[in-house]
DNA sequence: TCTCACACCTTTGAAGTGG
DNA sequence: CCACTTCAAAGGTGTGAGA
């Protein structure tokens, strides 16, 4: 299976190529040393960390540091997949994934997405849910999110626009959200809409419930991967590929700051109906005032063909297909729901409304509305309804217009028409002067934007667990897009537009990764996988019952849905974090970490956290966000295909070692990998500062410069409080070790 | 700019009911 | 037993006052 958008897979290479900032060089990446954070040695960790704090690492905004977005599968210590552009594998090439609520995102993006984060964890909303397909039915997947950094700049609301206000604050401690139902095979998540909605943001960084910390007004970009493991505990070893949809960029804040934003979420998601027209009591009526709003569209082309006779006087046309078309729009979607208040409004009661949204008009209408919500009316409602579709027939015939142009006196006579059936002549009518027009323009173009709602409301509510939901916002709303699809077709969408998303956009959001691995590269990872780990025993931390058990309640039995065991580990900032068995431990008991990431469970159990490495999500991060506009906005995102998430380059080839390299016979040393752990601790050791004895085990050949170390040292200056508080803790702990 | 209590809403699951 | 309904608790929202 290819999706077409993939049918040419270089193209989006070589845009990127174009893009590329001109000091880039594939070959500087290939040879400059990566860093690959996350397998350390279990001596290198504090006692009872999973990990040890690492300093921080230079970021993406240093000039040194490039990052090769289509290179991304680069050297992972111990393990040097063999990958060309040229060589792409099919299965690779299948993958395909698309972002279910696009249209939802879209429209939050147009106005600035933003992200309520709070110290108790908020969900994402929209919610963050894609639909892949192309994976090996049989293999098993794990499928991941996280949110990282999107650039490097603080942001502020001012003048109703965000605007950069300085330097990004410190990261946050980067945290990975895997999916609950990981690992699942290829058929099964292909089977189901992949939601991420249970991932909850938060400000806190002593946050214990696994959630993702976001710095309050920083731009962030939530991140896909899927990496192909039928076990997390070789997530370490195993490909990511990566996909990023611009679309779903946003800012968190604390507090909402622009209210188009706010009224977008209000008026999509369901948790937040009760700020709808003020509250409960008036949702109805919001909702009757809105299909006014739509109706008053609906016939605002008529007003608006009106408006053009009004100038060039009467002239005899064809009135009575206009007039007939005017009828349709109105009648049909009163007579098939005759509970709707019948009087519903007629545009011009709209027109005037919304005019200068007159207390006096609205008033009005909610006695209309809420007159008619009692039954017995329903009769009288009808009664009314046929009334005026009789009166429009009436008005038709009275029209002698042609050619769908009306004149002044037709308008006028539609506002006798409606303020007739409504019988609120006296308050509603109105001249379909110059004024009105305009302001029925305005409202056609915020009805178009409601029916995007609805439209939207069916779409991001149609999966799973929000299938409900859905049901009942399209029971909702389906009137209202049905009244518009069927009338209007001049100003409504085309049909597709509100069939769904899927349909309306096939989304091209197809994506392949951006390179290859050499056909027994999986079979590497996973005897990689099966080696043992390069930690210690012992290393976890004890009295673990006791900490789980003061977990909350409600992360308890996912955990022990999705895992046999849980523990808790120590974080180097002292954090306990719950660890699920298999995050945490292999079959020994050793703890590991993925890349120094957090992972999540389904509630967001923390698992294992390092703060240190929050630079390199950043420099990938900033780095995607460089070459966003090569790749992402050219529409055919690619897979990111790497180990790590967050591949840190050096430029610095001091920094690291990059290990043995594969062996021809594809077999990886150990060796290497514990060489590039090592490589790890002697950062950790450097550029904290410390005079620490290396503690690297196992090779003696990890080069540390002196280059590297003022390097980092400087860095290091920059880091602010709690990442310096924590750097000092790591150095502590490792001095201990050191020592050791 | 952030936090918190609050009202309002949806979701969830247990309990009850009837076939 | 199963399906369905009812109900209460839990949890997800934005708001607005206060820090």
């Amino acid at each position: 299976m290819k999706h077409p958008m993939v049918s040419e897979p270089g193209m989006a290479y070589t845009q990127f190529l174009s893009h590329r900032p001109s000091d880039f060089s594939v070959n500087s990446i290939l040879t400059q040393p990566q860093f690959f954070p996350g397998i350390l040695p279990a001596h290198a960790l504090p006692n009872g960390a999973g990990i040890a704090t690492l300093p921080m690492f230079p970021k993406l905004t240093d000039p040194h540091c490039h990052y090769a977005p289509d290179l991304l599968s680069v050297h992972q210590p111990g393990i040097r997949p063999v990958r060309t552009l040229d060589n792409q594998s099919d299965e690779d090439e299948n993958i395909v994934v698309n972002l279910e609520t696009k249209d939802l995102w879209e429209e939050f993006h147009k106005r600035g997405t933003e992200m309520v984060i709070t110290k108790s964890g908020r969900r994402m909303f929209p919610s963050y849910k894609v639909r892949v397909s192309g994976l090996d039915k049989k293999a098993k997947y794990i499928l991941l999110m996280d949110i990282v950094a999107a650039d490097d700049c603080r942001y502020k609301f001012h003048n109703s626009r965000w605007m950069v206000a300085g330097k990004a604050d410190p990261e946050m401690p980067k945290r990975m959200y895997i999916h609950p139902d990981s690992p699942c095979t290829g058929e099964q998540w292909m089977q189901k809409v992949v939601s991420f909605h249970k991932l909850k943001l938060t400000n806190n960084i002593s946050d214990k419930h696994g959630f993702t910390i976001l710095n309050s007004m920083h731009k962030y970009q939530p991140r896909f991967h899927i990496v192909k493991a039928n076990d997390i505990l070789k997530l370490p070893w195993s490909q990511f590929r990566t996909y990023v949809f611009k679309e779903t960029e946003f800012i968190a804040v604390t507090a909402y700051q622009n209210e188009k934003v706010t009224q977008l979420k209000i008026d999509h998601n369901p948790f937040a109906k009760g700020f709808r027209e003020n509250g409960a009591g008036k949702r109805e009526k919001t909702r009757k005032m809105q299909q006014t709003s739509l109706e008053a569209s609906e016939h605002r082309t008529q007003i608006e063909s009106t408006m053009n006779s009004c100038n060039e006087a009467s002239k005899h046309t064809d009135q009575a297909e206009v007039s007939t078309s005017s009828i349709k729009q109105y009648s049909e979607p009163r007579v098939g729901h005759v509970r709707e208040p019948p009087v519903v409004l007629s545009p011009l009661k709209s027109v005037s409304a919304e005019a200068n949204s007159t207390t006096r008009i609205e008033e009005e209408i909610d006695v209309d509305v809420e007159s008619n919500d009692r039954d017995d009316e329903e009769e009288t409602a009808a009664n009314e309804l046929k009334l005026r579709i009789a009166a429009l027939e009436e008005a038709k015939d009275a029209m002698g217009e042609k050619d769908g142009d009306e004149n002044s006196s037709a308008d006028e006579e539609d506002n006798d028409i409606f303020d007739k059936s409504l019988n609120n002549s006296s308050t509603i009518e109105r001249q379909c002067n110059e004024d009105d027009y305009m302001q029925l323009h305005h409202q056609q173009e915020d009805n178009k934007v409601r029916k995007t709602n609805s439209k939207n409301e069916q779409t991001n509510y149609s999966d799973s667990e929000e299938d409900e939901e859905s049901t009942k916002y399209e029971s909702r709303n389906t009137k209202l897009v049905t009244s518009l699809s069927k009338s209007s077709s001049s100003s409504s969408p085309s049909p597709s537009s509100s069939s769904g998303i899927t349909v309306q956009h096939p989304t091209p959001l197809a994506f392949q990764p951006a390179g290859p691995i050499s056909p027994s590269h999986h079979s590497q990872l996973h005897h990689l996988a099966q080696q043992p780990f390069l930690f210690y025993p012992g290393q976890v931390m004890p009295g673990l019952p006791n900490a789980v058990q003061s977990l909350p309640a409600a992360m308890l039995p996912v955990a022990s849905a999705t895992t046999a065991h849980a523990q808790l580990l120590q974080s180097p900032s002292g954090h306990t974090c719950f660890v699920p068995h298999h995050f945490s431990l292999n079959a020994q008991g050793i703890p590991y970490s993925l890349n120094g990431q957090v992972f999540a469970g389904s509630q967001g159990y923390a698992v294992i956290s390092n703060p240190a490495l929050n630079n390199a999500a950043a420099a990938a991060a900033a780095a995607s966000n460089y070459y966003r506009g090569a790749i992402l906005s050219s529409q055919q995102n690619r897979a990111r295909l790497r180990f790590s998430p967050y591949p840190l380059p050096l430029t610095s080839t001091t920094m690291v070692t990059t290990g043995t390299p594969l062996s021809a016979s594809g077999h990886s040393s150990i060796d290497s990998l514990q060489s590039s752990a090592a490589g790890l601790v002697t950062i950790a050791n450097t550029s904290a500062g410390a005079s620490l004895p290396q503690v690297s085990p196992v090779r003696d050949n990890t080069p540390v410069t002196t280059s590297a170390h003022n390097e980092l040292q400087s860095i290091q200056k920059l880091v602010s409080g709690l990442e310096q508080q924590q750097e000092k803790m790591a150095a502590g702990s490792l001095t201990k070790l050191s020592d050791k």
